[in-house]
DNA sequence: TTATAAAATCTAAACGTTTACATTTCGGGA
DNA sequence: TCCCGAAATGTAAACGTTTAGATTTTATAA
């Protein structure tokens, strides 16, 4: 960025004056068809680029959406991210996408740069629900939409995943095989899919009288090495469950190569569900059974709502639910 | 971005000039203590937050670097992603991520949307080596290092993977064991791991006196449906290869599983060695012998050498290479 | 006390746009 | 030909910073 032409420059190349240069590179109308090829042609000569940080200023609009994601290398995510993007693009919005690490601090730090750039809105999905930097865009009044995890502020856009109804229906299908000991892996407490996904557990539990078994729960952090410290927790466990549930894809991965590590046979003396479907799912023997969900159209809705929210100053708070559906395969056996 | 307070608030409130506010905002020092109190208690009332458009517009400098890559949903990304990340939030700078689907209209539109930006460097893996597009980048001379794809202009930096060493390998292995017929999956020859890999290949047949057949090449686009493509034209073949070479990770899992689909052997029947691991590789029986590189020195060697050419003004064309490893697993049989 | 140098602070211009408003040019009817 | 309204173009202010250079305040020494 050193000494780039500048509107005034393609204005003394065309002999015109910076104002009427303006308008033709944005395309506004009335001027001349002579003039505008005269400023087209100036343009090419002198090789001008719009400067973008100059037009923000004067505008007050940076067209960009900051994106805000607790681990890029959760392949949740970049599906999530491509869905936005591809939307974003056709609008001529542009995004900033910054990752986490699922830390509170880190997603202060983001957050407080992103205000600095003034993105026009912002879609997150954040590492702790009650972090207070999160109350930072209401007070600059950025339009804001969390996916995934719930974020309870006013005028916060929520888009869902129903994780009751998810971890339910898995639970239900893995006691109805007639497993009663169910080990569960969970995810970290203070985010809504780790809490809700514990709740679907409970739940299912009670509703066919099983009591709940605190060595058979495990507090993992959605990594997946605690998906294996987890296994390795429940095979030392003088009464083992005969099948688990885990809370997310990085916990099943870290949880099957434990599984593996320790000859404990999958699907024939474990059955197993997972949340989420990955790639390993249907490459292995037995394949998984697990809880699906749209990833794309989640990215979609909630660049949908951030859209209406920025151009049409919305200020409630609308919240979607999509519901999970169980892709039953191979790894939850009868007992 | 509305009616924000301004370092003119913040000025009037503390009882000072803008100049001064400035100065503490930017930690210069020469501000005696009494008045810097003065100006944050003044800052914390306001609520006031710099604007980093304006700042960027009289500096010059968006402390913002672009990154853009071919596709977003190919893992290999994302761990290079997240290596630039955290090394660039440590020099604090800032990332803007776009992803090109394999487009060179796409990567051109996003190339001019950073131009417009000012982004300070931009680290590409382009869709196009050829792609004019990239010349403007030149133009405006903005720092570049292009990876994992070779980019061939004056003052881009690259740090490559071998990839003829790596697929050498891979088709040394493949041939000591005897094979002599070994169909490839190609990438597009128009990027330089697709046409790098195809080298490797050629390069090691002919070490090993075999001729090339044409019906064993099969040319796809790094997307797992042409590798599921290729599996089938192989198979259809009256003579079918004894062993495959796939030239990366996404074409590996559309191979695999088309492999499954048409209860063609892996191992026994045919033997299998794909470029780059794969989450997938470990847990299929026989597991997949595979050519591996080192994704986040990749990313970090890179963010390093950007940062270098930015603050530097280096002007010449840097070349650093990986060399990949062959993780030999149980994927390839003797014949 | 005064003179002087150093430290602190202020003033104002500049960064590259957009845009309200002012001015000029143009085309057509009297 | 002249006049008038519409169309085209121009002028200048504003957006929120940073930073030379000017000015004021402070501290020090004579």
């Amino acid at each position: 960025m050193n000494n780039k032409p500048t509107i005034e420059d393609v204005a003394k190349e065309a002999g015109v004056s910076i104002a009427t240069v303006s308008r033709v590179i944005n395309k506004q109308g009335g001027v001349k068809e002579k003039t505008e090829d005269k400023i087209i042609n100036a343009i090419k000569k002198t090789g001008y680029i719009q400067n973008a940080v100059a037009r923000s200023m004067k505008v007050k609009k940076t067209n960009t959406i900051g994106i805000i994601i607790p681990d890029i290398e959760n392949p949740f995510f970049p599906a999530v991210i491509s869905a936005i993007e591809n939307k974003a693009r056709e609008k001529n919005l542009y995004t900033i996408l910054s990752s986490t690490n699922e830390s509170a601090l880190t997603e202060g730090k983001i957050i407080g740069n992103f205000l600095e750039r003034g993105v026009d809105g912002v879609i997150i999905t954040t590492a702790d629900k009650n972090n207070p930097n999160l109350e930072l865009l209401l007070k600059q009044k950025i339009p804001t939409v969390a996916i995934d995890r719930e974020i309870n502020l006013p005028s916060v856009d929520n888009v869902l995943i129903d994780n009751v109804q998810g971890s339910y229906e898995a639970m239900a299908h893995i006691l109805k095989n007639g497993h009663q000991k169910v080990g569960i892996i969970c995810g970290p407490q203070n985010t809504t899919p780790g809490y809700e996904r514990f709740l679907g557990y409970q739940k299912a539990m009670k509703e066919f009288g099983l009591e709940l078994d605190e060595k058979l729960i495990y507090y993992g952090d959605f990594k997946d090495s605690s998906g294996s410290k987890a296994v390795k927790h429940f095979f030392e466990l003088t009464e083992r469950p005969t099948a688990i549930f885990s809370c997310n894809n990085l916990m099943t991965i870290g949880a099957i190569k434990e599984l593996r590590a320790l000859n404990w046979s999958l699907g024939s003396e474990v059955s197993f569900v997972g949340f989420d479907d990955i790639e390993i799912a249907t490459f292995i023997q037995p394949s998984l059974t697990v809880v699906k969900r749209q990833m794309y159209e989640l990215g979609e809705i909630a660049f949908d709502l951030l859209h209406e929210k920025i151009y049409s100053n919305r200020l409630d708070s609308k919240k979607v639910m999509l519901t999970p559906s169980l892709e039953i395969r191979q790894s939850v056996n009868k007992i």
